[in-house]
RNA sequence: GGGCGGUUACCCAAGUGGCCAAAGGGGACUGACUGUAAAUCAGUUGUCAUAAGACUUCGGAGGUUCGAAUCCUUCACCGCCCA
């Protein structure tokens, strides 16, 4: 129970209870436990959040249990509406077939790709007729919706609740049912869909209520939001070892404590320890973040990439060499600074340029760039701000 | 189905005929300070133009006016109340 954020003692008391119970039940039987988080593909690129539940997933398969990777294709056609404030686009059948076969590939970062079935949920949903949804529905109250955080939130703000919203906890709980789970994964947001849905729709159909395991929901890199694509605050998992570094280098401190609990190998004891070393001021706050950096970064590209992304960092930002590695850029004849700054994307506009220029946020080889429309003066490393580099030739 | 209110830039939100490219806040970006942290301070934040200025933008379309985010018509969408 590691890890986990149930926001109430109780249920957290009642889920460990059933879960050992659970465990001692498959014993018997003589089969290992079935557990599945789902994941719908809303976008194309697993993210640092998304890997939370997975490497829950990826202890119950060490320790020999059965788990579904399920791709949500069907419940990404509605949206979910946990944790927002508004109703979700709803996605193409297109979009959602592209986004969900890059997503089992970079599952298996994390999971053990021999010990993990992958399936779609629009198996059987999209088999369900209305009679059968309606029948669903009769067991469940609008006051239950109503309940929810989220929904009574927007009610009182007077924010529209779309009805084909609520439709999206049925069919999560119908996915619990048809995979005839013993314990499901998923974040805060997902406790209704879980708690709720889930265990009262397998009990209505005739089989035993699942053990919901809840984990905490991992802040993006402003430290705050949680991690999301559309709120731009993401650590993906298909990037470099470099790019990983730095972006968690760069989350505030006080984020620090829940991405060791949540995205890091570190142990329980390992991590009170290096807490208690910032608090009484033996470990600078930096190194412990350089720690949880190296670590995540070693999670996903191996100890050598990591600690030579390390290197890279120290000697990029803390000793104000140039990196490395950067991208290159062919300087053509006549190119005028700002041409440059434009071609390779450094700005998107000529005004955005100018900008950046006029507030002496573009160098070349350490010296300022002044002037935008002067001839870009000699091949040399740009930096735009304080992390972009250019080499330009 | 009826009555009322609403739709403004990345987000929230002010503006109800010229002083509006549009207050304020958030976010983002740049600089200072730092630990690529936070906090703080200063600046930038529609596009084009060295500049003066020009152009596009206030849900869509049309109209009134010398002049519209602001008035009128109409369409779309949202909320509230009633049924």
């Amino acid at each position: 129970m590691q890890g986990t954020e149930y926001g109430d003692e109780a249920l957290k008391k009642s889920m460990t209870a059933e879960l050992r119970e659970r465990l001692v039940i498959a014993q018997k039987e003589g089969r290992p436990l079935r557990v599945y988080c789902g994941y719908d593909p809303t976008s194309t690129d697993l993210h640092l959040g998304h890997t939370i539940t997975m490497r829950k997933l990826r202890q119950f398969q060490d320790l020999g249990h059965e788990v579904t990777f399920l791709i949500g294709s069907y419940t990404a056609l509605v949206g979910d509406p946990s944790d927002k404030n508004k109703a979700r686009p709803i996605l193409t059948h297109e979009q959602v077939a592209a986004n969900a076969r890059t997503y089992s590939e970079q599952a298996f970062r994390v999971l053990d790709r021999t010990r993990t079935t992958v399936r779609e949920n629009g198996e059987w949903l999209s088999k369900l007729t209305l009679v059968d949804l309606i029948r669903l529905g009769q067991n469940f109250t609008v006051q239950q919706f109503l309940a929810r955080e989220n929904f009574a939130n927007r009610l009182e703000k007077g924010e529209p609740i779309f009805l084909h919203e609520t439709f999206y906890a049925l069919m999560q709980g119908y996915d619990a049912f048809a995979l005839e789970t013993d314990v499901q994964v998923g974040g805060t947001d997902q406790l209704f869909n879980i708690i709720v849905a889930g265990r009262k729709m397998q009990e209505a159909l005739g089989q035993k209520p699942l053990v919901g395991i809840i984990t905490g929901i991992l802040p993006g890199t402003d430290g705050v939001q949680r991690m999301s694509k559309s709120t731009g605050n993401v650590i993906p998992i298909i990037t470099t070892a470099e790019d990983m570094y730095g972006k968690v280098m760069s989350i505030p401190d006080v984020a620090m404590g829940l991405y060791f609990r949540l995205v890091s190998r570190f142990s329980p004891e390992e991590i009170v320890a290096i807490e208690k070393g910032v608090a009484d001021g033996s470990m600078h706050p930096r190194d412990a973040k350089m720690k949880i950096s190296r670590e995540i970064a070693s999670i996903f590209y191996g100890d050598v990439s990591a600690d030579a992304a390390q290197e890279g960092f120290v000697r990029t930002f803390q000793q104000k060499e140039t990196p490395d590695e950067m991208p290159e850029y062919n300087l053509r004849a006549g190119e005028t600074v700002l041409d440059v700054l434009l071609n390779a994307k450094l700005a998107e506009s000529k005004s955005k340029a100018r900008s950046l220029l006029e507030q002496k946020g573009v160098r070349l080889d350490g010296e300022t760039l002044e002037k935008a429309d002067a001839a870009f003066p000699h091949p040399g490393v740009l930096q735009v701000g304080k992390r972009r580099f250019l080499r330009v030739k």
